[in-house]
DNA sequence: GTCTATACTTCGATAGAC
DNA sequence: GTCTATCGAAGTATAGAC
């Protein structure tokens, strides 16, 4: 009866799309627990009850906020693999600042949010497969010894790198050695790939990472 | 006048160090948003109040958090580089998952809170130049070429892969190439250094990581 | 050093009018 | 679809008694 009573605004709504862009920009400058029901609406200039609309709980809404660009990551990637240049495009592509700071701050939710967690494994062993799929191809082509690198092993540490590089630099303002690690690995790229092409790449990467509706 | 008159506990107070142990499990079993001065007191058996008593802030209380296990990583990174078999030393100390998993928290809260990122970069850079130090001397040793493989790129790609492997099993519960990821870089090190020596390993590694005082 | 009592703030969430 | 009004829970922090 008084369980489900409650009225849900419809996902197609402009509002409900303001908000999370709102949470999602409170997230990625002042972390996770600055996203509130109050402070979302402030910045989108509306009522804080509108979030309790749009989303039954906050659960819901941090759903939302990750399917976006879950979604979105897994299209970029599928575009990066079937490039000219597949690893200059993979590579760039995992460098992005903005989807691998949300990422963190999603992990660091899952910590105590299982809703979230489930989510994001989930999704992260989906962004694997996916690459683990471009490396063989990819390797297949070069004709690399896969039994001496095995592509899943390139898929893991091409996102460590990234990952870890992206950590430093926008949560702790850190760059020590980051020069010469980008450098080393793009000796690497280059010898199977050659020369970075910018158009074929620039095609992957977002123009205008700010808005998405 | 009104400023300061406020009383604080010593730093030696057993009480206090009590309350730290209740803090850091708290951290690495719910995150640090569990980490409150209520939820500290009722794991402790205490009352809240004692918080503030020893600790003026809760600002204060994560510095204080996060020194004494800083503190406690770079001892235990001088004697990894002074074993007899550095790299397998430096690399078991860097997959130990709590130090890991605690770092990643700081660097969460880092987002929302200033005096923790200044002291998290800072430490951060000292291990990092303690690292480089050991890889220059390993390198030397060992007769690796150092310009093909520079000693602050291994830093961080140690640092990286590490740092990565332990997000995803610890924070998401996955492990999908972990193993084989492992396997790769355990050969490298077997090839420069031979075959692990557990011995010369367990001196460095924490024999009770629980607790500490 | 530890307690009671308390002030103040912010949070998530719901009910019901318009 | 958006508003006003409101609840109860949880948080940080302080004053002062014992």
């Amino acid at each position: 009866m008084s369980t489900s009573a409650r009225r849900i605004g419809a996902e197609t709504s402009k509002t409900r799309g303001l908000l999370l862009d709102a949470a999602e920009r409170l997230m990625l400058e002042e972390g996770y627990a600055a996203v509130t029901s109050r402070r979302i609406a402030a910045r989108a200039g509306l009522k804080p009850q509108l979030v309790h609309y749009y989303f039954r709980t906050m659960d819901d809404l941090f759903l939302a906020l990750f399917r976006r660009r879950a979604d979105q990551g897994l299209e970029r990637q599928a575009r990066a693999a079937d490039s000219a240049q597949p690893l200059w495009s993979l590579w760039d592509l995992s460098r992005d600042p903005r989807g691998t700071a949300l990422t963190m701050e999603f992990t660091a939710l899952a910590n105590h949010r299982k809703a979230i967690q489930a989510e994001l494994s989930a999704s992260a062993e989906r962004y694997r497969a996916g690459l683990l799929e471009a490396f063989r191809s990819v390797l297949t082509r070069y004709e690399i010894d896969q039994a001496e690198y095995p592509p899943i092993v390139c898929a893991v540490l091409l996102t460590s790198i990234s990952t870890f590089l992206v950590i430093e630099e926008a949560m702790l303002g850190m760059s020590t050695g980051h020069a010469e690690t980008v450098v080393f690995v793009e000796d690497v790229i280059r010898r199977l790939e050659g020369e970075r092409h910018p158009a074929d790449i620039a095609s992957v990467l977002p123009i205008n990472p700010e808005r998405q509706h």
